[in-house]
DNA sequence: TTGAAAGCGCTAACAT
DNA sequence: ATGTTAGCGCTTTCAA
């Protein structure tokens, strides 16, 4: 920056400026500057700003996985939102494991991020305390905690509701739950299978409990596992409900490779609306928790803390839609 | 860091020191410190070490979009790989746009980055100059450039012939290719077109142009849009060749709305092997270029660079490999 | 094995 | 509208 001062017969302060923006600055002087800018290749000097302003222009991300495609669509949408407000996203990926969305928590990067978006899957409740931290912070997802932060949220129990109440409608009474986390209270497993009681009980339909099978990593292919062990089983049921859709979708296909016909057979419904429901076969009947939205919503009001807003927080929840689809009603053709 | 300093009775020099993990301490003066920065809460501000340092322990990764599988699971690689140096990864997407990926390069987050891996869609062969930059690069993907960066490459030629050569073996002669890009030369579309066509040569099968389906990205939803349009075009064809996973989803999608028998009517393969791939009704039969192997290729290569290994430029082919399944050779049951 | 001094490149605060 | 001064928090000499 001297050297294009130097260049420019201007002082560093006036460089700094330029860069900047700063609106007084005689035309003349601001073009002889970025002339010596170019002709120099000068690049400005990220750390040296941030050390001095404490400022990076960075959020960060902290997500379980991008293989899973919710999170890596969620991911696409943040990124977006980011760039709107000049920001730059850096992605930590903490696997859904306790100790490692603790890290994010407690060492944001070393001064590096300037505020952190987080969805915490790990964490359980007696954990809310690790979430006073001094960086701004604003928690997606799951309504895990009520308390010391910021916390945009899918409408899981509507949604689930929703999507139960749906099936319930196609006259469907024995609903297989896959994807259930036995022992947690918090956390989307727990909250979305409560929300499914919730719903057949307002039916007045009794659960049947060996219906609802665990899984672990909500992984395409812990469905499929957890499918494969409900027909080893050998309860009936004629529909299935993916606590999201990667699970349905493996789901499916394990219904499929033993001759279930769907919906006929056995409705399946998910969650999530990822890209694939729209296209996998059948179509996947699905919850849209409104991920763009959580995206924008959950930048913004990161953005609105990182400019010193120290209101109460605040928690926003998106609303959802239930989009029927193949595996439930059939192809209209 | 001076509070810490003071607080355990040592000069800051020994703190940044033990922060180093400097070998040559005594080991209470360590505990000491280590029990001040407990104490304290300190926690070390990295662009100050940055700036002195001019390192900064990340990464960038700049690739098209995070909403395609693909890159949302080479994005998963590269972060776990980069994790393994001790290194984090900024994603920027560059949407497979030539002025945006010329971003990426041009101004590689003001020496926020260390080096950059970069996954070129929309630079030409016009650009090979716009490489020559001082980060440390590593190309991943296509074989665009010859010249002047280190590159982990797919096998794409190899790898499509593999794949068509399965669909000749199995007795299929028309093949529709969905996902061409007219007038591209260089560029996935272009390579694996290419090899496809070279691969029907070799067996001395003609190839129909009118069966090659222009589609833009490469969505499930322009994979869907092209098997329509061919469809409409009244062609007639008893294979599918999917330039990518998504295109060949899309285009399963429709086939089966139009009642096609996939792969009795139609075989169908396609190239990546999304994890959707093992999962999808029916599973596809894909050419896995080695998502890990690069990752990990690709990383332990910048990290050389970034080392300062100045030796010539390297290009790195990933074995591919053909996994045959129930989209192009029926189900086993 | 530890400390002192200097400076990385930038900008905030205050001149002018 | 532009320049001066000082210092952000760390590490790199070099000395002790």
């Amino acid at each position: 920056m001297r050297d294009v001062a130097l260049h420019a017969g201007v002082s560093p302060k006036t460089v700094s400026n330029v860069m900047n923006g700063y609106p007084y600055i005689r035309e003349a002087t601001r073009l002889k500057v970025l002339a010596s800018i170019e002709a120099l290749g000068y690049q400005l000097n990220l750390s040296a700003r941030n050390l001095k302003s404490g400022r990076t222009g960075i959020i960060g991300l902290a997500v379980p996985r991008l293989n899973l495609p919710y999170f890596a669509e969620l991911a696409d949408a943040v990124i977006g939102a980011a760039e709107e407000h000049g920001l730059t996203v850096m992605i930590e990926q903490t696997g859904a494991v306790r100790e490692r969305e603790l890290g994010a928590l407690s060492r944001p990067r070393g001064h590096l991020v300037d505020g952190l978006l987080f969805s915490p899957l790990g964490l359980g409740p007696d954990d809310a305390d690790y979430l006073r931290i001094s960086t701004p912070m604003v928690l997606l997802g799951e309504r895990i905690f009520h308390g010391p932060a910021d916390h945009v949220m899918i409408d899981n129990v509507n949604g689930t509701r929703a999507a139960t109440q749906h099936l319930l409608q196609l006259g469907r009474r024995r609903i297989a739950v896959i994807g259930t986390h036995p022992g947690e209270v918090v956390g989307t497993a727990a909250i979305r299978y409560g929300a499914h009681l919730s719903a057949l009980a307002e039916a007045g339909v009794k659960p049947v409990h060996k219906l609802a099978v665990e899984a672990g990593p909500w992984h395409r292919s812990n469905g499929a596992d957890a499918m494969e062990k409900l027909l080893a089983s050998g309860a009936k049921f004629d529909a299935v409900l993916g606590l999201n859709d990667t699970l349905a979708l493996g789901a499916i296909r394990v219904l499929t490779k033993h001759g279930f016909r769907i919906p006929d057979d056995v409705a399946v419904a998910g969650f999530d609306d990822i890209d694939e429901a729209s296209f996998s076969t059948p179509t996947l009947t699905t919850v849209d928790p409104g991920r763009a939205q959580i995206a924008t919503a959950a930048v913004e009001l990161l953005v609105e803390r990182m400019n010193g807003d120290d209101s109460d927080h605040r928690e926003l929840v998106i609303p959802f839609e239930l989009h029927r689809r193949e595996s439930t009603i059939g192809s209209n053709s």
